[in-house]
DNA sequence: ATATTTGTTGACCATTTAGTTAAACCATAT
DNA sequence: ATATGGTTTAACTAAATGGTCAACAAATAT
């Protein structure tokens, strides 16, 4: 059984099938560029996932299970908004860092099927607005921030910090910075982007 | 010759081309799927259009000579800053929301090939940054918005715009949002995207 | 030791797919 | 009417691709 060994093959297999469909997308991949990227036969992928459908729903689903805890930063904590706002800005930007292709990867294949995001929420573990709809009409009732819908908000936060990552190939042309550059300004954003947000907010 | 059912071929090729491209993608989409909805024979693709490669490239092209003009309202026009901000934020969604899978096409492929930034760049009608950045340097100093660096506002202004239509799918999730719901928050974005960033950068 | 289960491989198959070709079609100029 | 040249089609090809299978290897249980 060699327990052990099972699971590096499977891992191993898993982090190449993530390497290429992460880059290439589902209908770009190859199942012998994974094979050789994992450096097992074929017949293995096919062994461990029966199918390539397969084996991309486990990197997907992956992919996803690292994406929705941060959401859940603004939608499901305790924290104050403007807590929120700087944890998820911070975190989300750091985690990204590492993981560029990440949220490319996410958004493209849902928007070629849209009917995966039933199949997620009906999975569970999808976060949810609710929670925070009425934390934001709370505090505009208090007067703590300026008026806004909770979804505009809430699309606000994800999009600005978000769309660099997906948008990069095109703003990296647009402002004229190298990878290295670009990166710095990410970094940057860490902490400009919840400054951004809070100063559109507050009264 | 039948010049006028000349055009109408190529167009109508050149059409069913984008609607399958946009939705599926250089890898996704099938050559006699577009024959399909071109309703011509397969052949009259590499009659018209030498290859795949080939047809793509013009879909891509066309697709980004829509997206360019709209760019260059913020980097190159003489209007100011707050014009700027409230004509893209107004024409921009107004024009996705009739092309909505325009952003994701666009962004997907630049993604997959980002050396492609390079030929459009080469191929001149790319908009830069430059003029952009001496307005809002001008305009800190003679303290009529808060510091902030060009590049990161010009982010913030294409994330918070082109943002919603890329992430579609997940937001709709999130939020519980019909596709009938949704288009009216977008719709509701073409003012308030803008009030948001006037709102975070005024004094 | 050896039978059994699990893991791994190379060879193979059926289908899909981009691209080709030769013939047919059709409008127009002569 | 008919030759000409662009347009359109059906039939075909070669390569790529997801997937299968039978045999081999290695580990574990008996």
């Amino acid at each position: 059984m060699t327990k052990i060994n099972d699971i590096s093959t499977e891992e191993r297999i898993l982090n190449a099938a993530e390497q290429i469909f992460e880059n290439k997308g589902m209908s770009g991949a190859r199942m012998q560029e994974i094979a050789d990227e994992a450096k097992i036969n074929k017949s293995l992928l096919h062994y461990y996932y029966r199918s390539k459908q397969l084996l991309f729903e486990a990197v997907f689903k992956k992919a996803f299970n690292k994406l929705a805890p941060q959401i859940s930063i603004v939608l499901d904590s305790d924290q104050s908004i403007c807590e929120k706002i700087e944890n998820f800005s911070n975190n989300y930007t750091s985690f990204m860092l590492k993981h560029p292709y990440l949220p490319n990867f996410i958004l493209q294949e849902l928007n070629r099927n849209p009917k995966f995001v039933n199949e997620l929420i009906s999975l569970g573990n999808f976060p949810n607005i609710k929670k925070f709809e009425m934390q934001i009409e709370t505090a505009i009732a208090e007067g703590k921030i300026r008026p806004i819908a909770a979804e505009q908000l809430f699309i606000n936060i994800l999009a600005l910090n978000i769309f660099p990552f997906i948008g990069a190939p095109l703003i990296k042309g647009f402002i004229n910075a190298s990878d290295k550059e670009y990166k710095e300004i990410l970094k940057k954003r860490k902490t400009e982007v919840a400054d951004f947000i809070i100063q559109s907010i507050k009264l």
